[in-house]
DNA sequence: GAGTTTGAAACT
DNA sequence: CAGTTTCAAACTC
């Protein structure tokens, strides 16, 4: 048990757990033990706040945090007491099993603080940032676990990382807390149950570490397993509710299988979106998290939020359950998120399963797959050794999976809903990038779990686009033509990207697959295609040059704030303004009136930085709509320009709005990502991010696309040079496409630019320029508050324009 | 479906 | 950095 364990866990945690007290105290436990669980809880729950605070990202949000903490204090506690209450009861298994992962979960959480602190350290260094996790873990790994680290995943490593120890516990830690268990004598008739449940963890384990295997090395299975186990423990709260339920052994089974799933994670879900079905069927609670999972990849991300909320309000009441469901659905969105990074593995995971785990997938592939293939190597299909480029181009592996094996299982049809999630939430079905809208639907994910709302309104971007892939065109290769008309037409977007290059072989920016990070597939009739899993290194090579010239090439073109929604409210959603084109547009004939201007496809106004002719974009003309975009750009050229050209603009409130909801999202971003080794960072995704520069760097560029990961994984040791390089990259970025608001904050700062969320919030005193009252300070507020961070850059004083 | 228009990307 | 060329999408017929 141990060394599989170990080797899933990567060995470090498993190894200090053994060693560490808490394993011992873990065996002297007694069964009931609820309270010193409790109590580990709440140490844990300490230990959390300090790292969400952390951490604190605007991914993450504090109620995750919140309800992390919620599920492990209440819904564990309350889990070990009716656990052990019901262990004489006739549903001993469940009660037995509930307690039994109550315990792992308390030890876990105890875990957490070391095991945790470990992994997080090992894989994420939830301080640092996305780069750090990078640092140790193989880059596989560093996809493992969650990958995308960069704003976001930090967070969730962090949080995840709790849950995942939380879920991992029971897998390795089970082992143990069944040894205690066995001692104490209660558990026996448990056992028979937990070790069939514990084989299924097991088999969990091996699922995700056998595909992650071919793509991870062994320490990165540690991580994978983490992940897994965060699924797992979704799973797991269905499987308490089974057992609380006192499903019968088929329930057990499907939770096992439900796990299973879980354990390649939402991801897997997302992708595969069978998950959720079988949760469904497993779980009342799992259905709900299911529920909102295909809630999420059918509708839309705001719908998932809703279900969150619901599903809190409804669970909100008290079950431990249902906050463990709240908390897994959470989880499963913050898996989702990773699943960005993941959700290639997942995939690739599910798919060497069902193909008996051959590396290669294509070989493995089956017919169908082969035939799907022909065109471009899907990513889902590729894991095997490359496993990173594979891992990169989960978006494009979703829609490819979608497509390819609409026959195979539900891993296809999780795909596609995975995919329809992003559907068509936002005014503007498709963005202008595939790119934006791939990685987005990540992001989306991702947001969902750590901040609903916001994460909603930057997933409805994407969704956009996703929902494209789900929608449709899976099998049905039409023409690009037709295809991308449909995409104009329906929801569909451009998430399912088809290319049709004839001379660039996919290998440029011309190529909307290419350039959205996207693996060419079926549906393209590109002609002698690279952009294929199969040509994995010359993407890998063409990517970076591409990059080398322009980090932010890859980045979305349209960059929509999420948190403007919320912020902007109905306001926000009406005007598409709110998202602005990253370098504006330049059109000349078309009046920014057709799809040739990318502010026009990406549904956003043009903005200052347009340099079109006779803009008539109905989203918003260049001059009377300030884009967020132009305007960040424009004070980045000419701050005091840009500050009067605003008090000029004031009328236009979606500017205003737009303005604002940066500034919000980067307040609320700064605010929460805190740290001060973040701050640097934040500061620097919060700028990329909210500026909606891509964060090309190790941080930003994880959600970003699949191949920066690739192309960029970092390590530890590299983070210093990371943040370095980050200062420099954030300093061309800002100077060369962050918008000139950052640029303004940044600017002053020279060196970091890290911002501080309280100093944004707190620095209300704009100059007069700035502030529009419409502004609320959003913005400017912001560039004062980034550049304000002394700590980092030391440059406290900054100037705002 | 073929051809044209358009503007971004790439190149010089 | 500006101008030109290349390219593929968007559009029209």
């Amino acid at each position: 048990m141990d060394t599989p364990e170990r080797s899933k866990i990567g060995g470090t945690p498993v190894s200090k757990f053994e060693d560490s007290p808490v394993f011992n105290f873990i065996n002297s436990l007694s069964p009931i033990q609820p309270v010193k669980s409790v109590d580990s809880v709440h140490s844990v729950q300490s230990y959390l706040p300090s790292v969400s605070s952390i951490f604190a990202s605007p991914h993450a949000n504090p109620q995750r945090e919140s309800r992390f903490l919620i599920r492990n204090s209440s819904s564990d506690f309350s889990k070990d007491e009716s656990s052990s209450d019901n262990v004489d009861e006739s549903n001993l298994c469940t009660g037995v099993l509930n307690a039994v992962r109550l315990s792992r979960c308390t030890v876990i959480a105890r875990e957490s603080c070391s095991i945790i602190c470990s992994l997080n350290e090992a894989t994420v260094d939830p301080p640092d940032e996305c780069s750090t996790l990078p640092s140790n873990v193989p880059q596989p790994e560093q996809y493992n676990s969650g990958s995308p680290n960069h704003n976001t995943t930090p967070w969730y490593g962090i949080k995840m990382d709790v849950k995942l120890d939380i879920d991992h516990a029971p897998v390795e830690l089970v082992p143990f807390v069944q040894n205690g268990l066995d001692k104490r004598k209660s558990l026996l008739a448990s056992e028979s149950e937990f070790l069939e449940n514990y084989p299924l963890e097991q088999n969990k384990d091996e699922v995700v570490g056998c595909n992650w295997v071919n793509l991870i090395p062994d320490n990165a299975d540690g991580l994978l397993s983490f992940d897994s186990n965060n699924e797992s423990e979704a799973c797991k709260g269905p499987s308490e509710e089974l057992g609380d339920s006192s499903k019968p052994a088929e329930g057990l089974d499907n939770s096992h299988k439900t796990q299973l799933d879980e354990s390649f994670g939402p991801c897997v879900k997302n992708a595969a979106g069978d998950p959720p079905v079988i949760c469904s069927a497993e779980n009342g609670k799992e259905d709900e998290t299911d529920h909102t999972l295909q809630i999420l990849s059918g509708t839309c991300q705001k719908q998932v939020l809703l279900s969150d909320q619901t599903q809190k309000m409804a669970n909100g009441t008290s079950d431990q359950i249902q906050s463990g469901h709240k908390v897994d659905s959470q989880q499963q969105r913050g898996m989702r998120r990773r699943c960005l990074v993941f959700d290639m593995a997942g995939i690739s995971k599910k798919n060497l399963q069902n193909n008996s785990y051959h590396h290669s997938s294509s070989s493995s592939l089956s017919d169908e797959k082969m035939a799907s293939d022909d065109k471009c190597s899907r990513p889902g299909t590729s894991q095997a050794p490359c496993v990173l480029p594979g891992i990169g181009l989960h978006l494009n592996t979703l829609a490819t999976t979608s497509k390819e094996r609409p026959g195979t299982k539900e891993m296809l049809a999780s795909g596609k809903e995975l995919i329809s999630m992003p559907c068509p939430v936002g005014p503007f079905g498709p963005t202008t990038s595939g790119w934006k809208g791939k990685s987005l639907a990540v992001e989306k994910d991702a947001s969902s779990t750590g901040n609903e709302v916001q994460n909603l309104h930057i997933m409805h971007d994407d969704a956009s686009q996703s929902p494209v892939l789900g929608n449709g065109e899976e099998l049905n290769q039409v023409s690009p033509k037709k295809k991308r008309r449909k995409s104009e037409n329906g929801v569909e977007s451009e998430a399912c990207k088809r290319c049709n290059c004839k001379k660039s072989k996919c290998l440029k920016l011309y190529c909307e697959c290419f350039a959205a990070g996207v693996y060419c597939s079926e549906p393209c009739s590109c002609q002698g295609c690279f952009n294929k899993l199969i040509h994995v290194e010359t993407v890998l090579a063409t990517r970076k040059q591409i990059e080398s010239r322009n980090p932010l090439a890859f980045a979305p073109k349209v960059i929509r704030t999420s948190e403007t929604g919320q912020e902007m409210g109905e306001d926000a959603n009406k005007t598409p303004a709110s998202a602005r084109h990253k370098r504006g547009c330049n059109c000349k004939k078309s009046s920014c009136l057709k799809k040739y201007c990318e502010c026009y496809q990406g549904g956003v106004g043009c903005s200052i930085s347009c340099r079109c002719e006779g803009c008539k974009n109905a989203f918003g003309r260049k001059e009377g709509i300030v884009p967020i975009g132009a305007e960040e750009i424009d004070q980045g050229e000419d701050k005091t320009d840009h500050c009067e050209r605003d008090k000029d603009k004031p009328d236009d409130d979606g500017q205003q709005h737009a303005s604002v909801q940066i500034d919000d999202n980067h307040s609320s971003e700064g605010v929460l990502s805190v740290t001060p080794l973040e701050t640097c960072r934040p500061s620097v995704k919060l700028s990329f991010f909210s500026s909606a520069k891509p964060p090309r760097s190790s941080t930003l560029s994880v959600g970003l696309s699949p191949w920066l990961y690739t192309s960029q994984p970092f390590r530890k040791s590299e983070i210093p040079l990371l943040h370095h390089k980050l200062e420099k990259h954030v300093n061309n970025v800002l100077e060369d496409d962050t918008p000139d608001a950052l640029r303004c904050d940044a600017s002053p700062s020279n060196g970091v630019k890290t911002a501080s969320p309280n100093r944004k919030r707190v620095s209300p005193p704009h100059n007069g320029i700035e502030l529009l009252p419409s502004c609320k300070g959003g913005r400017k507020v912001i560039l004062k508050s980034i550049p304000s961070f002394p700590s980092l850059t030391g440059d406290v004083s900054e100037d705002y324009p």
